[in-house]
Formats: structure tokens, C-alpha cells, sequence
DNA sequence: ATAATATGTGAATAGTTGCTCATGTGTTCA
DNA sequence: TGAACACATGAGCAACTATTCACATATTAT
């Protein structure tokens, strides 16, 4: 009976520095803000959504053009568009039946850039 | 047959703004480049992906301590440890029978710290 | 050598997701 | 009014993924 009861049962070996755990645990952030931060990268997961927004951050375009950019159907653009709109990631205006979308983020940029610098470093 | 030649044909509408399209194309990177940036983002849209780097960026520690610290089993934070692994986004150490993990990037805090700057002001 | 411990790993599974297909909504134009 | 067009959307499916489970490997201690 040597495990410590203050921690979980669902590890099933000893804890090796538990100093160091309860230390780094009083230091995370709240549960719920680490969730929203995997769903927000979550949506940069994605080649297509990747795509789309590096082509709004060059013009803003509307959902048919995005789909003849990208060589993909307008219904798999537009579901994307609403997945990256949750996202606040673009806003859209309607202009008679077109829809333009553009970005709606000003670190968009920034954070693809971070990314590619790690790919690039790699 | 008003539909443009030189585009593909799986996108069920018109082509309106087609300069813009035939613009953008140009100055989008090439595919294998946006396909590398999603894998690479994919891995920070989970959960105890992002709660592993967090606490990694507190402390170095070994996969016990993960485990009990996320309240996870040790297999479940091994499998993880090794995608981040692949992503070089860890790197780890040998003590033993002790495996101690650390950040392997200096951007990892930058991007992370961006992704907050968003969700907060949402 | 044997037991105990820390970690790695393959297979299986449950949950998630991106796309397609069909259809609906809203707008323009004849 | 109705046809044509741009876009949105729900259901369904195939592909992917995170976790669990069982077990393998490696190191230490007795």
C-alpha cells in the first residue's frame, strides 16, 4: 500500500515526484480553458480549412471561388466555412446571392507563420 | 455551357471573380507545405496533447508523473508522448528505468500563448 | 535468477470528423 | 411567376483517432 491516496487510481504506477506534480498542477490553467484551446487548434487540424484560410488572408473570396480554388465541391467549402465562422476565425457578407468571405482574426496570420517556421525547422 | 474549361469540375457553381481565383493560386504555397501545417496543428487539437505540453513547459517530468498529474492511465500518456514525439515537439531523456520528457520546441509556449490571445477575446 | 517497477506497443473499440448527396432557402432576372 | 443561381444544411458513410487492454521490454533490487 505504498500508492498516494491524494492522486487518482486510474495510473497504474507509483507517482515518482509528487512535489513536482502538485506544483505544476496548482500552475495549469483551468480545465475548461484548456479544452477550448484544443478545440481552437483543432481547427486549423485540417488541410482544407487550412487552405481556405490562407486564401482569405491573400482576398477575400466568395464561397464558389473558394470551391474552384481548392478543387472541391461548393457544399464541402461551405461546411467548412461554418466550422471556421464558429470558430470566429471569418466573417461573411452578403452581397445579393453571393456570399464573401474574409478573415476575421488578425493573428490567423501569425499563427500559421509560427507554424510553418516549426516545419521548416524540422 | 457557360462553366470555365480550366477549372475542375467538381465545384457545382459558377467561377465569378475568376482573375482573383487565378491570383490567389499563385501566391498559395504548395500543397505539401499546407498538408504538413494541418498535421502539424492537428497535434496541438487534443486535449491531453495540449495538458502534456502545458505541464511540460512548467517541468520536466516522467511519464508517471503525467499520468497521475492528468489523471490518465500511463498508457494512454505513452501513446500521446510519442505523437508529440514524432512531431518534435518533445524530446525525452533516460534515467534508468525513469523516462523524463521536456519541451523540444521554443515556440510551442508562443503558439499556445496565441491560441489563448484568441479564445479570450471571443 | 526472480520479483517489482517504469515504460513502450499492437490490437480492438468507441467516438469523432470530413465529405457526398439530396434538398432547402434566398435572390436575381426574364 | 417561375427558372436559374449561390449558398446552407441535415443525413449518411467512410476514414481517422484517442483510449483501453493485454502484453512486451528494460532496468533495478532482493
Amino acid at each position: 500500500m505504498s500508492r498516494k491516496q491524494t492522486l487518482a487510481d486510474r495510473c497504474d504506477c507509483e507517482v515518482i515526484h509528487e512535489d513536482i506534480v502538485n506544483q505544476v498542477r496548482e500552475k495549469m490553467p483551468q480545465e475548461e480553458t484548456l479544452y477550448e484551446l484544443a478545440d481552437f487548434f483543432k481547427v486549423f487540424g485540417d488541410s482544407t480549412r487550412i487552405r481556405i484560410l490562407w486564401a482569405l488572408d491573400e482576398a477575400e473570396m466568395c464561397v464558389c471561388d473558394i470551391a474552384a480554388l481548392l478543387n472541391m465541391t461548393q457544399s464541402a467549402i461551405s461546411h467548412q466555412l461554418w466550422v471556421l465562422k464558429q470558430a470566429k476565425l471569418v466573417r461573411n457578407r452578403k452581397e445579393g446571392k453571393v456570399v464573401y468571405y474574409s478573415l476575421d482574426d488578425e493573428h490567423v496570420r501569425l499563427i500559421l507563420d509560427q507554424g510553418l517556421t516549426h516545419i521548416k525547422e524540422v
